[in-house]
RNA sequence: UGGGCUGUAGCCAAGUGGUAAGGCAUUAGACUUUGACUCUAACAUGCGCUAGUUCGAAUCUAGCCAGCCCAA
């Protein structure tokens, strides 16, 4: 008896890639495409046309409901509060490592697997299956997976996280003759149309765009910014200032209204305070050092981990770290292994 | 009205006779399964206007215009 795998299939090469490596190693593969926030149904019949080629079964699976209310609504709510969410982090949470997992256990499957760029092992010093980086470190995917449940990693495959290399796996596709075999990386939020967010907030969120005075830190009026929710800490671009240096948004001042920008070296802070922390290995000790990602595209850096009330930490980094943004996740390193993660509440 | 100062791109700003630096902003690409950052490229046939000197003027001269400051 085959061990049966639950594989999430957005339609792309990578998740039709590992429906042939999976099924290469022997397990009994059942293809599923979630439905998140619909309309388009082409990825889901790119899927679907994978599995006929590959004969292996698929399913769809409507999660459209769902989807609006732990991600969609969840993004919303963190660009109200002058946050800046990252969904993807809720829809691996609670979309493909939730509810997948409970269609795979309906479908009598022992594991589910998707095309993320990871690696599921098992690890001597932590004794336990550990999730860890890619071995392709430029598509790593680890930092978004870092709030999945820990006693989910034994049940969970990535077929993708040997390669170093996403030119091999187009390559496996153009082997097997898969037509979404140079079909491009999905990039943007996927239920955000062009990629433009701030349109999204207006037109479904209902955003208004309220005018208010672009401020330095000494409350001095530089200009005028078109509604706080089109910027994040850090942020260049889109201020119209002409100043003899570049300016940044360094903060927000909700009740005024005001966008708070400064130089550059104004971005930088040396601790953070993370909330809704999520571990993915046991024996988290006091004060251990870490490497903490605060961005999906940041390096790990050296920092201190310092355990506050359920759910909370500081973390001190060694060196200040630029632009650490609230509603943005840190995620925590020992070395490859993702041992945990939280929201940044503030600095 | 007298005296002084200033006028170079959307903003700031180099350039004092030899053929318009740079920064900010903006635009377009690249990078990217979040928002950003970053990188690359583009961006004044013209230097308030007009005339003159000169082989050659943003640079020198004259007049005019505009703005600022000080005096009345």
């Amino acid at each position: 008896m085959n061990k049966r795998v639950l594989l999430g299939m957005s339609g792309g090469v990578d998740s039709s890639v590992s429906a042939i490596l999976l099924k290469e190693k022997g397990y009994d593969v059942i293809g599923v495409n979630m439905l998140l926030w619909g309309e388009d149904t082409k990825n889901g019949e790119d899927a679907k046309k994978v599995c006929d080629k590959l004969h292996i079964p698929f399913t769809f699976l409507d999660l459209t409901p769902d989807f609006k209310k732990y991600v969609v609504e969840n993004f919303i709510v963190g660009y109200r509060a002058c946050t800046t969410p990252n969904p993807c982090i809720e829809c691996n949470k609670y979309m493909k490592f939730g509810l997948m997992y409970a269609r795979a256990k309906e479908l009598n499957c022992d594991y589910i697997a998707t095309g993320h760029y990871a690696k599921i092992e098992f690890d001597n010093k932590y004794n336990s299956t550990v999730l860890k980086k890619a071995n392709n470190l430029k598509k790593d995917q680890s930092y978004v997976l870092y709030n999945i449940k820990k006693s989910l990693l034994d049940h969970i495959i990535f077929p993708l996280g040997e390669f170093e290399n996403k030119d091999e796996i187009r390559n496996i596709a153009i082997e097997h003759k898969l037509e979404v075999a140079n079909k491009p990386d999905s990039e943007d939020i996927c239920f955000i149309e062009n990629g433009d967010y701030k349109e999204f907030l207006q037109n479904y969120a209902k955003f208004k765009a309220k005018q208010g005075d672009i401020v330095d830190r000494k409350g001095n009026v530089l200009g005028k910014h078109s509604g706080l929710f089109k910027y994040t800490i850090g942020q260049r671009k889109g201020l119209g200032i002409s100043n003899p240096v570049p300016l940044f948004v360094i903060g927000f001042n909700k009740l005024k209204n005001q966008l708070i920008v400064g130089e550059e070296k104004e971005l930088y802070k040396d601790s953070l305070l993370a909330t809704n922390i999520n571990w993915l290995v046991d024996n988290i000790e006091n004060g251990m050092k870490v490497k903490a990602k605060i961005r999906y595209a940041a390096e790990p850096k050296d920092a201190k981990l310092i355990l506050l009330s359920e759910g909370y930490a500081r973390v001190i980094f060694d060196e200040p770290q630029r632009a650490i943004t609230s509603g943005q996740s840190v995620v925590f390193y020992d070395d490859d292994i993702v041992i945990g993660g939280g929201k940044i509440l503030d600095c």
